[in-house]
DNA sequence: GGCAATTAATTAACACGTTAATTTAATTGT
DNA sequence: ACAATTAAATTAACGTGTTAATTAATTGCC
């Protein structure tokens, strides 16, 4: 064997794709009944909480890549969850606003998702909880 | 707005997400020179690590599922960095091993893993760096 | 005003994530 | 021994991640 480093259990990066993993299954169970992928809720969230704005935007608050974005967009336009509109002041953009029926599904089903995450946050401890959001955060504003 | 709780900066899946961008962004990089994806890196490192294993275990090591493995491995073996035989206890099951290739990709693209590893967990600080994988791990356990 | 450089968004191509269905082989229960 | 069940791996279908190329509009600069 090359190297003696285990993997697995002492990894960042896969710690991370465990943890979030456990996060996110109850979740997406949720949104899948409601028709939903988790990105999708993410961005109607983000919509939701910011307003109209443009995909550039949308794409970094939601924490996705701009060609995902675009695909993601079709689909809830698709489905009547959100509707654009061509930015007046420059051709190039378009303003992106969350539709009632978006909001409904936001409304619908925003309970269930809280609860999930409220569920892990007293299971782990919410000391504990705040603490890893704030290396998270750090670890994030590395460098700069 | 339906609600006040900001999606993005307190977010743990989201935070999660950005953590693990940060680390794997430079680490890609080396990857993608090498001519092979984080996944199958990880699958080769398994390999490399525990020996020869069927895919059930793999996936479970490498933290994929088994369709995406699926695929993986084939790719794998088209690019002649793993062999397969079939278990002769069990029709069902294979044994996977990493090639002498295979090997080499590792030898040659270890040490820059490393180093980018290295480089976080330092300016990080390790202790920083200890205690995240700690809180990533129990979190990863709650439950059962 | 005109043209190169930049920017917003999309498209393209390939790989993986996820769930469900399928195939093939082994195991169980009787 | 055999039908029903379970298990390992694959396939299928859809959506997203990632990088590179493309398109259309704007900006900067002379």
């Amino acid at each position: 064997m090359t190297d003696d480093i285990p993997l697995t259990s002492r990894s960042l990066p896969i710690a991370l794709l465990r943890a979030r993993e456990k996060l996110m299954g109850p979740i997406r169970q949720i949104l899948a009944d409601a028709g939903v992928t988790e990105q999708q809720w993410r961005v109607l969230r983000v919509l939701d909480e910011e307003g109209p704005q443009e995909p550039t935007r949308i794409a970094n608050r939601a924490c996705l890549l701009l060609p995902s974005l675009t695909r993601i967009l079709q689909k809830l336009e698709e489905k009547g969850l959100i509707a654009r509109r061509p930015d007046p002041r420059d051709g190039r953009r378009q303003i992106v606003e969350i539709t009632r029926e978006g909001l409904q599904i936001i409304k619908d089903n925003l309970p269930a998702s809280l609860e999930a995450t409220e569920s892990i946050r007293s299971r782990f401890g919410a000391d504990k909880h705040e603490k890893l959001l704030d290396l998270l955060n750090e670890l994030h504003e590395l460098d700069v």
